[in-house]
Parts: C-alpha cells; sequence; structure tokens
DNA sequence: CCCGCGGTTCGACGATCGTCAATAACAAAG
DNA sequence: CTTTGTTATTGACGATCGTCGAACCGCGGG
C-alpha cells in the first residue's frame, strides 16, 4: 500500500482496496493519485451528480447506498441500478467525455471517493491496468443490464418484486429469530420504478406477497427465513386454485 | 492502411475501418493481426458461437445480421441484441475470459471477421488504444441496454412493437412510392422474444398494429410514411374512442 | 396426392395491469 | 395540537396479458 516515494495509496485503507480500479497503478503515479483524490460524505437524499452535468470524475462508493436514475419528460423516471460500497460509478461519461445520462443520488447516509477528471484520464492514461479494471466494471453492468431485461422478459411483476426483495435482504437484512428482517432503504416510488410498474400496481404486488409469506409494513420487511428459498417462484396456479396466487 | 513493414491492415478495405476497435494499431502489431484474423462466412440460421463455448476471439460483422439470445431453462429463449454490419461482439467473454453467455446466430448471409483470441490478447496488451476502442463499445452495449430497460418499464407492449419495426425499417426498409417497405429478418417468434412477450401475444399486437396504418403480412412490412413520424406514440384514448386504440 | 410437422394464428377465459379519482397515513412545519 | 403537503393505499373500470386448446398455414418427404 505503500509506493517507493512513501505516499500511501488513497485507497489503501479501503475494504475495497484489493478490487480497486486504481490499483495497481506504477509507483510514479500514486502522487498523482492521492492529489486528485477526494472523500465526500452524502447525506441521505443529496445527489452526487445530476442527469445532463458534466462529469468530474470517477466516483467509488465507499459506504452507503446510491440510486442511478434517469428522469424522462413528463416527470416519470426509472431507477437504473443501485451501488453498493466497492462499485464504481460514473465512468461511462468518464470514458466518453460526455454528460451524465444518470442522476446519482444517495438512499443512505453515504460517503463516495472521487478521482477528479483530469487527472483520473492522465492515470489511466499511464496505467493501461486501470482501463482494464474499468472495462470489467463495465462488463458488469452489461451483465446486470441484461439479467434486467431477461428478467423483465420472463418473469411476473410479482416475481421480480419477490426477486428483488431477495436481493435488497441479502444485502440489508438481518437474521432474528427464524425471521429475515430489513428496514428498507427505498421509498415504494423507488421500489415501483425498479421493476417498471406505476406505484398503485406496486401497492396491490405488496398486498398479494402479504398473503405468500412476506410481512411488508410500512418500510419493514420480515419473512420466515424458510421462505427465502422457494417465494416468488411457485408457478401461477391459474385455475386450479385462485386462493393461493 | 499500409504499415512500415509493407503489410496491409486486415480491415483496410472494410467500410468500418475508421472506427474499428483494431485501429490504430502500432506498425509492429500489423503482421500479428494480419496471422490472427480471418473472415467466416455464415449461411441463414447458422451459429457463430454457442452459449456456454468457449471464447475463441474477438468477432466484428461486416456484412449481415447476427441475433445474440440467451436460452433459459425451460426452453424459451430472449433475444437481446441485433448486431449489424461494424457491430463488435464477443467481447464480453473475450475481456473477460469466461464462456459465452449469449448465443450468436446468423439471421441473414452474413460475413463476420475474427480476430484469434491468443492474439488478440497480445494486441490488445500492446495497444491500449484497442482496449479503450473495446471499452467504448461496452459503453454502446450499457446505453442500449439501458434504453430497453427504460423502454420496458415505460412503453406499452404495442408501442415497443411499433419502435421496433421502425428501427428495423430504418434498417432494411427502402421507400416505395409513399410507403416504406421491407422484407423482416425476423420470424414471429424471434420479433416476440425482442419485446418480451409470447408469439400469441405477439400476433395480437400485430393485429391491432394492422387497424393504425402498419400492413403487415407474413414477413413483408410496409408503411405509409406519414405514419413513420407518429405511430405508436398516440395516448391509450382509453374510454372516449376505444375502436381507435 | 396425402401425411406430418413446425410455425403461426385465433378464440375464450381468468388474471393482471394502467388509469383516474378519492381516501388514508404520515411527517414536517406552524 | 393543528395545518399542510407529500407519500401511500384503495376502489372501480376497461384494456391488456398469459395460457390453453384448437385450427390454420406452408412445405417437404413419402
Amino acid at each position: 500500500m505503500r509506493g517507493d516515494t512513501g505516499i500511501p495509496h488513497p485507497c489503501g485503507a479501503c475494504a475495497f482496496y484489493p478490487d480497486s480500479v486504481w490499483q495497481p497503478v506504477e509507483n510514479g503515479s500514486i502522487s498523482m493519485l492521492a492529489r486528485a483524490f477526494s472523500r465526500k460524505e452524502l447525506a441521505n437524499g443529496q445527489t452526487l451528480f445530476d442527469q445532463g452535468s458534466e462529469n468530474r470524475g470517477v466516483f467509488c462508493v465507499s459506504r452507503g447506498l446510491i440510486a442511478l436514475r434517469t428522469h424522462h419528460e413528463g416527470g416519470t423516471s426509472t431507477l437504473l441500478r443501485l451501488a453498493y460500497p466497492g462499485e464504481v460509478i460514473g465512468f461511462r461519461s468518464f470514458l466518453e467525455d460526455r454528460l451524465h445520462l444518470t442522476e446519482a443520488r444517495a438512499l443512505l447516509p453515504s460517503r463516495v471517493c472521487t478521482v477528479a477528471r483530469r487527472d483520473a484520464r492522465r492515470l489511466v492514461q499511464a496505467n493501461p491496468t486501470v482501463l482494464a479494471r474499468l472495462a470489467s466494471r463495465c462488463i458488469s453492468e452489461i451483465d446486470r443490464s441484461h439479467e434486467r431485461i431477461i428478467a423483465a422478459a420472463t418473469a411476473s411483476n410479482k416475481q421480480r418484486l419477490a426477486a428483488l426483495l431477495f436481493d435488497l435482504l441479502e444485502a440489508h437484512g438481518e437474521r432474528e429469530g427464524n425471521h429475515l428482517r430489513m428496514h428498507l432503504p427505498l421509498s415504494r416510488k423507488d421500489l415501483a420504478d425498479l421493476i417498471g410498474v406505476p406505484p398503485e400496481t406496486l401497492s396491490r404486488l405488496v398486498g398479494r406477497l402479504g398473503k405468500e409469506g412476506f410481512a411488508i409494513d410500512g418500510r419493514n420487511v420480515a419473512i420466515p427465513a424458510r421462505t427465502a428459498a422457494k417465494a416468488g417462484t411457485e408457478p401461477p396456479l391459474t385455475k386450479t386454485c385462485p386462493a393461493a396466487s
């Protein structure tokens, strides 16, 4: 974590250092990296960058949770991605040198590390490994997107909501007796945006899931641990047992 | 298009040479590129690589049309992307050194240029520019995917089908009088996979579009040129004029 | 010519969805 | 505590969707 110059790597103390896109970087670059590096604390709801704004660098989530969202004409919006600690955001507008197509907003009190654009570009040019790691993050984003496209094409809205809740439970849930509990970091509107339905429909889906083992009250969610393995996967049972679906 | 060695760049004669990911490449690399380079002609329906197979290199579509599709358990499949001439495919499994997650199959008689994996990797390491161009293709794929996610979340199936037909008309259509005509390169099943509905539903959508200016008979599609600007965008008109929607 | 086969369409049914409008729950501010 | 604005829910309605079964089509092989 220390180059020959004695300057410590800015990400050295980070839990995600081994996967950092800025590691390894040749020793001579560490001082530039340290100079371009900055931390930023974000309050709940604060935006890191706005849709349409100029890129200011490469961002890495260190703590909390960031939502990447695009707003369309007409006031509607789609939540494209949740970025957890260790994930890199803003790399598209950085690499392509264009305006942000999405807005980044904190859903929890968060910390984000930034490498300012000008120096980041120099670092990328001097260290091909950095570019390779950024490309790898791009591919992760492609994989994520493809999974979502496939889910939208094959699963019902209810199944997608159930799957989303499981994902969130995995990230935010805690075991409590024989239940899994969490406090949702997302509003109903955000949940609706993530699965692509209007909020009214989401309310109905939540109500229906409530009859299938999910206990959802406001932002508190709990499910029996056993449900986790199978829920959302049972077939529709179209006409044999209408009450069960 | 000629390096100091006198070996011509394999992509030199290609219409997409200016955007080739293998250009520019330092002169010493051109001979390696030429050695690793090969062309392949694909008949209609022939597969370039199978889902789950090992990556054999980086592919670039030169002529025709390639469908990238993933098969799921249960025999269903989703058509994730159409690759037109000039587009690069197979770069994810190449860059991440993993198995293909999608199948590539020709929808038209096609020509695909391949740079074999081993040498392609050397070329990427020797030429950072190549990696940068590949990253740019990754970002294009992210953008495409995001657009599709947004479309799935905001537009109705009918609107998405109309939009898809317009995209296809732009690529395959020809003006004929005051109509735009094309021969669809896609089966009904493929169309259905692209918008994420079962084939029966697609049939209904086609039928409904038939009442809105689209003339769709088998694989032949024609629309009045004027319709192109507005179709698919009119509001549902839920209760004022049921016959019109 | 008939047969069979895969791809496509159609009809009917119940389930689900989107929309509008009204209500309820809630939190921040006064 | 009340007010106020936002967020979330509910009801009702017609439209759309997914599914099943059956019919239809084109086409190649017997």
